[in-house]
DNA sequence: ATGAAAGCGCTAACAT
DNA sequence: ATGTTAGCGCTTTCAT
């Protein structure tokens, strides 16, 4: 058997609710005593047991993480490892740990959730995704687990952090427009999903502020989310001697469409796009500006709204949406 | 309070020790009392308190991954969500969590590895990763945690699943010379990572069994692991006027370097690639070949080896190592 | 095949 | 400021 709390307790000389109250760190204990029972602990490389804290506490301190199925590109865009930094960062600093949901298909999912929400193995879900009609979100509502949502779900009787999709589509399209174009196309994606839909009527309300008209056939929609993607769309769809500007979606995407545009040469034509985080290390003849999600703060501020949802008084029923500002940064 | 096994085995007219055993499905107990148990279970919606279960049986069913630092371009590459994928796959077998591993640096990782393996959250650690002289990995080598290494690791006193990655580049770079290649460059990385040098060295020996001289020149191991690189690297490096044949080890490398070669119309080269697993979506002029490496396999494999590490009948001190096959598909 | 009872290691009143 | 004590909800001998 591990050294229990009891051990370290017997040693220092007090008593296990002594021993309990300097692991929590307690005021009322004299700092004396918590030297003493500290130099003890290490002394006997103690380590308390979390499930049998857990199950005295009823608290876990741990966050159920939901990701999208494994098969699913998102996996594959900077987004995923910077908004799960942001994540890491918060959760360390409340000393939480990070489970995540198991599973390949939403019935599997949903009785992992399931089982780890109603058996107390989480306080609290974090989606890592927002989706249309999400049974597994729907779940984490009848079960009434706090829950918070990383983008906009369809769905407003839920916590959840984005950017402001249709804000940033606005700035984008604007930045291009003073920067002197007029003929600016839009490469967007799925429609269904909803901050593609919300950047598109951003960047349609930008067009109609300065006068220009939409012109659907600017704009681009049958596309995935990887670079060759965005090579074969600029090769095959757009024609670029009809626009002098243009709004991309998904940095990956941006990225193939850059490569494209520096074997042809072609440099008459501004590019925008949205950055999880900033590389920097893309030189390219094409003027490229981009939007700035800080993908990592809509992360750390999930986690502290899952927490603010956690607080017992806050009695009330009432959902917190939240918007992380981006920056635009042009070249 | 939440309904507990008391309340069931009450409501059932049996002892809290028969619903135990009924939540094992211990043979012990009659169908007939099984079934009755399990519909009250239902009808009361009883889910078992993990960590109460976690505390009496000390198996917490949860282990850690550990995951390169969130920074790590690692992320981007389909290798991540294919081999967690496979780790899903089997621990939903298993009926087994998965706890992330938190933290921004080293320190902090080290810290939270300490606490959950220590306080008996995790039964074992996954490293999603190999790295030279690991400073997490030596730590749960320290305090005797279970652990795999998804990789091949510079310590062999561990268990480890990878790709037989010399193999896997003699497959490769032969494969090419049966289809008439002569002039075969190599597309590495940092040579500091054990799969870039081992598959350049099955590179290398597949020329030599071929009577054909290794020529340094035609070796290119500057490069990251995004398409961008290799677009870049095709574009300003490679001279495709004096080779036939390329050996790209990263799969979006290779996209990269087919997107270059496709607007350059250059099409009297083969390539080949090695792939986590197949998109098929990609359509180039290009002649491809891969070699794919089942990554998915790898991740179920990693989480078998912790189980069978796990076994107490398991006496002796031993380490698995185990190379998961790949397969050639040459078009 | 099932029940009774003793913990697992900790926290949290309630004392003092 | 610290000790005493009674659980938290489950598993697991040991009985029968």
């Amino acid at each position: 058997m591990a050294i229990t709390i009891r051990d370290v307790a017997k040693r220092a000389g007090v008593a296990p609710s002594t021993v309990s109250r300097v692991i929590a760190d307690n005021p009322s204990i004299s700092e004396k005593t918590k030297n003493k029972v500290r130099a003890v602990m290490k002394e006997m490389n103690y380590f308390p047991n979390i499930y049998a804290q857990g199950l005295a506490s009823a608290h876990s301190k741990t966050f159920g993480l939901v990701l999208p199925l494994a098969t699913d590109a998102f996996y594959q865009n900077p987004f995923f490892p910077t908004v799960l930094r942001g994540i890491n960062f918060e959760m360390a600093k409340h000393d939480y740990s990070i489970l995540l949901s198991v599973g390949l298909d939403d019935d599997q999912r949903q009785k992992h959730i399931e089982k780890i929400v109603n058996g107390k193995q989480v306080e609290g879900l974090i989606f890592l995704y927002a989706s249309k009609n999400d049974p597994l979100l729907r779940f984490a509502q009848k079960v009434n687990c706090p829950a918070v949502v990383i983008g906009s779900p369809d769905n407003t009787k839920v916590h959840f952090v984005d950017n402001d999709n249709e804000l940033i589509g606005y700035q984008a399209t604007k930045s291009l427009i003073q920067q002197g174009c007029t003929r600016i196309a839009y490469v967007g994606g799925d429609m269904n999903q909803f901050f593609i839909a919300d950047r598109h009527n951003g960047y349609k309300r930008a067009l109609e502020g300065a006068g220009i008209i939409y012109d659907p056939s600017l704009i681009y929609n049958d596309i995935n989310f990887l670079p060759s993607d965005g090579y074969e769309l600029a090769q095959n769809k757009i024609d670029f001697s009809q626009i002098d500007g243009l709004v991309i979606s998904d940095e990956l995407v941006a990225e193939g469409i850059r490569n494209y545009l520096d074997t042809q040469d072609i440099q008459d034509v501004h590019l925008i796009t949205f950055s999880a985080y900033r590389q920097g290390n893309t030189q390219s003849m094409i003027k490229t500006s981009y939007v700035n999600l800080n993908s990592h703060i809509i992360g750390s501020r999930a986690v502290d709204i899952l927490f603010e949802a956690l607080d017992p008084d806050q009695a009330s029923t009432r959902f917190i949406h939240e918007y992380v500002d981006a920056d635009l940064h042009t070249t």
